[in-house]
DNA sequence: GCTTGAGGTTGCCACTAGGGGAAGGTTTAT
DNA sequence: ATAAACCTTCCCCTAGTGGCAACCTCAAGC
């Protein structure tokens, strides 16, 4: 399988695929005689592995450790949950600043005419603080 | 003023301080015989608004958009609030989308044992879509 | 056999909003 | 006079991706 198809499976752009590879979260894949990557099924299974990954936030470092567990049996549950759980904590902390953001925005959205006057409650609030 | 001293005075890095300037958000800073930028309590009044700007999460191009605006007083207040209610609707998406990966997250850390057991629920999601 | 088009290769630049540091000039205090 | 603190520009780094350019390769049609 070339990257092409390989990219079209695990719907990840070839860009991406060979980004992985460099950054050692998937296995260097082997080459054809003209120097094509060459992929197996195996690596379509990880590629989609690392999308689900990146669809619930990982980073990429935390992508390469869990790809690493994923594939050695001899892991320990603990250590992946440690890694969800960091994970978890972050994506929290972000969500609460969000949050914060969204209740100041649309507090001076509310109270902003949106009209032809150039009197705005939002440009006061930053020019104020 | 130097760079120093409004970069204290706006709580601001240097480093940034320099960068708004490259990137037309604050006006070109005058110079001193040995090519020092001088700066104003004016300018310290426009970086704060900027701070404050990021602190509400606006990204550079509103930023700059919402700068100009400021010191135009010929503005409409509803240039404003577009400005405002876009950035919301972002912000509220991202936030539904953190919200859904907590959901997922949660869900998955809350079924792993988190032991020296390999059996682990998160990789199975991760590995099975 | 030759051309054309699709798909592969590498490398470089851009974006988000910054941080770090080098190499060198200036100012200020001792 | 000299050292410390401050300024200048320039380049590289972060994470994750898109886009482009130059070049190579493979398969199909004529």
């Amino acid at each position: 399988m070339n990257i092409g198809e390989v990219s079209k499976r695990a719907d990840i752009s070839s860009k991406m695929v060979r980004r992985y590879e460099e950054q050692g979260i998937i296995p260097k894949a082997s080459r054809s005689d003209a120097g094509y990557r060459q992929y197996s099924e195996n690596d379509v299974h990880i590629l989609k592995f690392v999308k689900r990954s990146r669809e619930l936030g990982f980073s990429m470092k935390d992508i390469k450790q869990l790809v690493g567990l994923w594939r050695n049996k001899g892991r320990s549950s603990s250590q992946v949950k440690n890694i969800a759980t960091k994970h978890i904590d972050e994506l929290e902390k972000k969500l609460k600043e969000t949050q914060e953001m969204l209740k100041t925005l649309n507090h001076l959205v509310k109270n902003c005419q949106g009209d032809n006057r150039p009197d705005c409650p939002i440009l006061e609030d930053l020019s104020c603080h």
